[in-house]
DNA sequence: CATAAAAGCGAGTGATTACTCACTTATTAC
DNA sequence: GTAATAAGTGAGTAATCACTCGCTTTTATG
């Protein structure tokens, strides 16, 4: 009775609730744009109110019009970053597509979403760290990312994996630890390329580091 | 020119002062003890200094009597995990040790380093968190993690890899990207067993995994 | 045992916090 | 054109923040 909404019913529930960019007042957009700003900096509790209020121009009543708490602006900063994640596993047409491309070669397969992440990565770098920062103390956040975008995708590329095995292009081996491969290497490749390694991972192209990632990827290293 | 102390030097130099917890009295490890456990429910910032003096049992003056800031806090606290990862790279010895290894084969020494590495985190899991979380935002806690630990395992790692190269023992890949497939392959097993995956993990028992984890390293997914 | 230093205390500090509310201005609907 | 609704304001609020300080208690030293 009551019990708290699940992940999916939360998040679907607030995306409902979503407005779009173009319904929104000017001075919201800056709220909004001004939050971005400083939760990437200094993260979510380190910014206050009115530091929002003066970034963005406006008064420090305007934000709470908008939004009824200071959390609530988190949340709307961070839902669409989620959607966007799970989106490719929430909407069924592209579960279609992906069940097409079931027939190209695994590599193939590997590299386009490697090269998909990468992009949503790079075009969304603030909202991201927002949302795995946040992630770390928020149990909303971190579930609904877990729930929503890793089970999906597991399940997915599960499946996926284990008609590769039957086809006879990958080994046997459980399809738990391919996964965990297919995921650690993008993981790998996002993370070395935006913190980690950014000066000697420019010596490649993006293109050239995705195929570099998923020959090891598939053949391994040793000779 | 009065240049900020550089990662090593900063490190090292609050290392120096590091007390060891002997050293302390009962009070003082209460607050240290109850700091770890604030920090890495709700985060630094959203702990005050209040509640740690309430969880810890001791008046909040007494903590300002140990430390002189909550984020002198945070350093005592975060300080001790970066030197144990730090500390292999850093100890002269174990670079020795290293060389003796660098005769084993490839997949035994990155089996070991695996096995060594998930022990330490494990057994530092709240720690290891915490300096997670605020390597996000504080400078000088990231800076201190990418420099230190980061930068001179890659160094030692790269050169191993070209030496096993030359051996032959390993494709002619950019030792650039085999350091990255070995560290995602390791990021990637920390993250499935403790946060991502924690319930499929288990359907394998640790070695297993790493043995997996290896094999796939060494020899690819594909058939 | 005497004395000094260290550890511990908690009421008190000004600054800042998220948020409210009575009010004004702009937009929409009929 | 006017009534109703929404957007915007900024002074005000109680609570909380990190931190201080005068004081007492404990521990160490000779």
């Amino acid at each position: 009775m009551n019990k708290p909404p699940s992940f999916a019913e939360g998040l679907l529930q607030y995306v409902e609730e979503l407005k779009d960019e173009s319904e929104m007042t000017e001075k919201q957009r800056n709220i909004l744009r001004a939050s971005v700003k400083l939760f990437a900096e200094k993260g979510f509790h380190a910014s206050s109110t009115s530091e929002i209020a003066k970034e963005a121009g406006v008064a420090e009543g305007t934000i709470f019009r908008h939004y009824k708490s200071k959390k609530d602006i988190l949340l709307a900063v961070v839902a669409p970053v989620l959607v966007k994640f799970a989106a490719p596993f929430i909407l069924k047409d592209v579960r279609e597509i992906f069940k097409e491309r079931a027939q190209k070669p695994f590599g193939e397969i590997v590299t386009e979403l490697y090269r998909n992440r990468l992009n949503l990565v790079v075009a969304n770098e603030k909202h991201i760290r927002i949302l795995l920062q946040e992630a770390f103390f928020h149990d909303e956040i971190r579930e609904a990312l877990i729930s929503t975008v890793f089970e999906d995708a597991k399940v997915m590329a599960q499946k996926l994996i284990e008609a590769k095995v039957d086809a006879g292009e990958l080994r046997p081996l459980p399809s738990q630890a391919v996964f965990r491969a297919v995921l650690s290497a993008m993981i790998g490749l996002v993370l070395f390329r935006q913190v980690l390694d950014k000066d000697d991972y420019a010596a490649y192209s993006d293109e050239e580091q995705i195929a570099m990632t998923v020959d090891i990827l598939l053949n391994g290293i040793a000779k």
